[in-house]
DNA sequence: GATTGAACTGAACGAATGTTCAGATATGAC
DNA sequence: GTCATATCTGAACATTCGTTCAGTTCAATC
């Protein structure tokens, strides 16, 4: 139902996804209550369970597509062959891509543990798959002798950690542009790598 | 009540707080019940209100209390005059202090949103002398030439990220020793802040 | 203009929530 | 041994939760 042409409205699916992530972002997957959603989206309760099985299931949907975008706008980005170039097209592709949907990030990074197990798993497999992408980045630099590092795993997390948190202080219009956090935080980078 | 001399149970105060942060770190503090609370501690639910006038407030002061002593922490660990010296024991202390408190640290960073406005007020200030004590560090160090930093308040960001991620992946007796891990993050934020 | 079928309502369901409180229990003081 | 007091139980409360579903609405099709 509701899945095939979609005669008037193949627009209330998207509009609750937006209501649910803002919502989830701003109070959390527990506290938000499915009329709450509803509510944001002008219907009732009821009318969601046609969208989607249940509360948990638009949790999972919201999350995977999220990461999934994730992925799938890294591999159409463009980046150079040297690990420098590449670190640094990495870093500015992460700000970049997290601030222009900080709800979807904050929902992704905070709601695992909501997730049910198996649910969990899927996630988790998407998570790693994205950190496996600056790990590879950081192996290749460390053995062609560009970046001077003695765990590059541990880099990974410390950079990804880094580069996520600027989601909790930036704000559109404030003290420092994007491209010169972007710049700034490069520089950090660059450095800590020894590049 | 339960708040003068104690005649037998002065422990099952502290005893709540160590079952409720455990709870509300694993599944969030609007999936907790009060009543799974009490189950953890061995006691009914009705029990718990000898000890907490409600949930928020219970909440409220699992965080302050985290913060009150991080910052006292803080206040007691030795630490040089020379910013390079600051910066390390800052990093080193960091790391050491939230790893040895993991669930009371994920609460204070993820159940922000389930305060009440005049509590978030409360525990934001907290957080911010805690940044500020980082701030300042970088700031004098800028001013005497020990750092290269365009912006000592990003930087700050920067570096309280870094080391809070440590806690999201650390296991204690995995591949690296704590000790080990907090050299290797000293040396990368030494490197950052061109020290 | 009758028929179809997706979109939605509105009311209902059992279960679970935070909180209250009268009473039971146990401890230490006198 | 009596009393006072701290601790806790067990049941109850009003409310809210996720979810279901019979029925209504309405645009598109024939």
């Amino acid at each position: 139902m509701a899945r095939k042409t979609g005669s008037h409205s193949q627009i209330t699916g998207p509009r609750i996804r937006k209501a649910a992530l803002k919502l989830i972002a701003r109070h959390g997957f527990a506290a938000v209550t499915m009329r709450q959603i509803a509510a944001a989206v002008g219907v009732q309760a009821g009318a969601l369970y046609l969208y989607t099985p249940d509360k948990q299931t638009l949790l999972f949907d919201l999350m995977r597509d999220h990461l999934e975008e994730l992925l799938a706008a890294w591999e159409a980005e463009p980046k150079g062959d040297d690990p420098a170039e590449q670190l640094e097209a990495f870093s500015r592709f992460h700000i970049r891509f997290h601030l222009e949907r900080p709800d979807a990030v904050f929902v992704a990074n905070m709601e695992l543990r909501n997730l049910e197990p198996e649910n969990f798993v899927a996630i988790e497999d998407l998570r790693k798959r994205y950190e496996g992408v600056l790990v590879a980045i950081l192996e290749r630099g460390a053995l062609h002798r560009d970046f001077t590092l003695p765990d590059s795993r541990l880099a990974a997390m410390a950079i990804i950690a880094m580069l996520s948190g600027v989601n909790t202080w930036y704000r559109e219009g404030g003290r420092l542009s994007r491209e010169r956090v972007e710049r700034i935080y490069w520089n950090m980078i660059r450095r800590a790598v020894g590049a």
